[in-house]
DNA sequence: CATTTGTAGTGCGTAAGATGCACAGTCACG
DNA sequence: CGTGACTGTGCATCTTACGCACTACAAATG
């Protein structure tokens, strides 16, 4: 392991909330600030992080464009979006793709609700494997033996008053979504939210994403949400059928 | 400057565009493959790159996450700023900054002219969308759909003798916009004004807003006016490439 | 099946490169 | 003007990143 470029990484997760001055990231990162200088002097020379003419220091242009290049060379991204944009049209809500990366489900792309409440959340955030809809929605969907090695010693956070919490509950709820081809997320991830995810196959029937509708208990109340899921397994179905899948 | 965070960027510069393996990310920067091991396992511990499970490597959550928190994070106005400072200076005339919110374009900033005569606008005012230039120029760079969807049954007020007042030929203008490069308003908006302005584009290429160049005609002849265009090209390009636009 | 090939991964010694220090330069403020 | 806060520079030193040699593993081949 690299500690010079540990170090690095960390200024840049560190600068991406807001901008930094140097004395700021060398306490940061416990260095001396000539160090802390020359890392960002680095960053800078290569465009990965912008130097303010205050001498703060943000992220800069070639994290975006390297983010955004890396999104679209993913191609279920592409392949969902029209599918996410006419569910969109359907529900008027907010429909988000999340894929499983490593060990955790991550949002990849969105398309925004029509009304004013604004969802948490953000492309490449991770979205909580036990609580969202949209990540149940993948694990449910897991060969057992790799749901099983995800799942094993992991701590179920409560996230809220509804969350699930135990591994027995969760395999429960697992298997029931299973039967209905499609996950619920029962204000388990954030009070006042619900939300259903449905997964996306790939050619080789191994679960590849999954897409979700969430909404504010609010505005919309659970038998509605349960009424959009014909629609959100047409879209989901559809999708997995561009990618080879066959039911 | 550090040497060993430079070769970790060129890393994640050169597998955004598609996944690659350590030998040959090891030729790439020209290392010994266990340096190029050593730097990935650094950057995959933490989420700068993922390794799939054929070995290859492609850009990780993290760098989408803090990407788009940065870009969040960005002001159009403050990234614009500057370059706009600079037009002003390279033109001697008023610069405008306008995007795109709702159905309505808005000045957001604006650097005046050194001149006298002051342009009619004002910050946080609609600019008309089919007759400023800072309007058109976002217009034109529109999807189609969403252009049509703006432009559908909207009265083309005429603000002077000079306006576009129907829908068709407002169309062929905007066409021949796109085909420049940038919008221009020949005393369509305003007795006596001309004006010329262009696109700011973000990381998935859709239109983020626009900045234009106002001048009196009585001081600068058209011919001048169009002589800055390539000023105004240069500075709309750098701030889109700040928000993360490739060409 | 055994062998070969290609590649990822490991541990070591050492020298190259990263570090902190001391100082200089700049800017803002009283 | 002096002072304090901060960015930036050059140097000696020491720590850490490097390449090497080897191992382990998977896939291809005969």
């Amino acid at each position: 392991m690299s500690q010079t470029l540990s170090r690095a990484l960390k200024i840049l997760r560190f600068v991406a909330s807001e901008p930094r001055r140097i004395g700021e990231i060398a306490t940061f990162l416990g260095v001396h600030h000539s160090t802390a200088l020359r890392l960002l002097h680095t960053l800078r020379d290569q465009g990965f992080v912008f130097e303010l003419p205050d001498h703060r220091y943000r992220i800069g242009a070639t994290v975006i464009r390297v983010g955004f290049q890396a999104l679209e060379a993913i191609d279920l991204r592409s392949v969902a979006r029209p599918f996410m944009v006419t569910l969109n049209e359907a529900t008027q809500e907010t429909i988000h793709l999340g894929t499983l990366e490593g060990d955790e489900v991550t949002y990849i792309d969105k398309v925004e609700a029509k009304h004013g409440v604004r969802m948490y959340s953000r492309i490449g955030a991770v979205a909580p494997l036990h609580s969202s809809g949209i990540a149940k929605s993948i694990l449910a969907f897991l060969p057992g033996d790799e749901r099983s090695r995800l799942l094993d010693g992991r701590d179920l956070t409560a996230r809220t008053r509804h969350s699930i919490t135990s591994i027995d509950a969760l395999e429960e709820e697992l298997a029931v979504a299973r039967e209905r081809g499609y996950a619920v997320d029962a204000e388990e991830n954030e009070p006042g939210i619900h939300c259903i995810g449905a997964p996306i196959f790939n050619g080789t029937g191994h679960v590849e994403g999954s897409v979700s509708i969430s909404a504010p208990m609010s505005r919309i109340k659970r038998d509605l949400l349960i009424g959009f899921a014909p629609a959100l397994l047409d879209a989901t179905t559809a999708v997995s059928k561009q990618l080879g899948w066959e039911p």
